[in-house]
DNA sequence: AAGGGAGCCAACCGCGTCAAA
DNA sequence: CTTTGACGCGGTTGGCTCCCT
């Protein structure tokens, strides 16, 4: 397929060379402060002898060379943590590497692609809706569900993908929405499945995730089997999203400014009993309280409880994660 | 040992957004 | 208001490596 040439940097052979990668490492180390600001002109970089335009060179630095990525294999935990991400975001990369330190976007869809993908299928369950593959009472939006064969996956976004993308996440950078990530008690056995109870439009896409195999939920049941009907409230509101994940490319003082109008009141739903054993999920992710929600400890067990507060004083976790003990 | 297929993953592409001129 | 250029992102490509025959 012939491709449609929009970057007008000479072509190296495709990987940078020691020497050039040594060079563009040591300038970075040089240059602490602002490690892009000469990149402001593709042109001032090929002046260094690199023969790569800006772009793709700070790719380069972002995916490959930064010296704060981790390298290795993905663990178990991040695993999970990415396909619970995915749940919430769709196929945000950014938001959810932002949530996973030392690991790229690029890493992470490459991940998810490869490895992710094909652990849902064994599952039982669709990468792409977070829903069993064969629920007999849920058709799949597309056509066909594909097998787990490898490079034939297929990639369509599901309607509640764009619902997010649309919706929430293009216009504030921020989590898609407010979800509710709650321990369920009905099913005991799950020691570290997220449950997500959404709002309306992201309905289709609840669904149960990061089970192990061998637990009496391989199918990937979803909350919509696993609880009973009149548990299920679909009509949760949404407050604006809590974790303020602050893009390089957003103005932090306008995001300071939009955070300040737009602390809301969050009608918060909870579902089943929680236990004092908890914590927010934003902490798990590693996230500090004052960038990325209002989360405030939650002490005691609150039962099927609607709870509207504000979010500065919050006696709940937005989002949730049972304690594995 | 050689060839071919499959998988991995760094890099590329194109588009949208934003800020400055 | 328009233009320009840089950045950020998601999707895609293709070279490299591994494995199997």
């Amino acid at each position: 397929m012939a491709k449609v040439v929009g970057d007008p940097s000479p072509k190296l052979p495709v990987n940078f060379s020691n020497q050039i990668q040594y060079q563009f490492f040591s300038f970075f180390y040089t240059n602490p402060i602002s490690p892009f600001s000469f990149l402001l002109s593709p042109f001032s970089f090929l002046l260094t002898g690199l023969l790569r335009c800006g772009k793709s060179c700070r790719l380069r630095w972002i995916n490959y060379l930064r010296p704060d990525l981790k390298r290795g294999n993905f663990t178990e935990d991040e695993d999970e943590l990415i396909i619970n991400l995915h749940s919430l975001l769709g196929n945000k990369w950014s938001l959810i590497a932002a949530r996973l330190p030392g690991r790229t976007d690029n890493e992470i869809k490459n991940y998810w692609n490869t490895h992710i993908k094909r652990k849902l299928y064994s599952r039982g369950i669709d990468p792409q809706t977070h829903r069993p593959i064969n629920a007999a009472s849920t058709p799949p939006p597309t056509a066909a569900v594909s097998p787990p064969s490898t490079a034939a996956v297929p990639v369509a976004t599901s309607s509640s993908n764009k619902k997010i993308n649309s919706d929430s996440i293009n216009s504030s950078n921020t989590l898609a929405h407010d979800v509710v990530i709650t321990n369920n008690n009905i099913n005991s056995n799950n020691s570290n499945g997220f449950h997500l109870v959404s709002h309306t439009g992201y309905a289709n896409a609840i669904t149960k995730v990061g089970t192990d195999e061998d637990s009496n939920s391989s199918s990937g049941v979803t909350v919509e089997e696993s609880l009973p009907h009149h548990q299920i409230n679909l009509d949760l509101s949404i407050g604006l999203p809590s974790s303020r994940q602050v893009s390089s490319s957003v103005n932090p003082e306008k995001l300071k400014a939009q955070e300040h109008d737009q602390k809301p009141h969050v009608l918060y739903n909870w579902y089943g009993n929680i236990t004092g054993q908890s914590v927010c999920l934003c902490y798990s992710l590693g996230l500090q309280s004052d960038q990325a929600c209002y989360c405030k400890g939650m002490g005691a067990t609150a039962t099927a409880t609607t709870v509207t507060t504000t979010a500065t004083d919050s006696n709940l976790y937005r989002f949730y994660r049972p304690m594995n003990i």
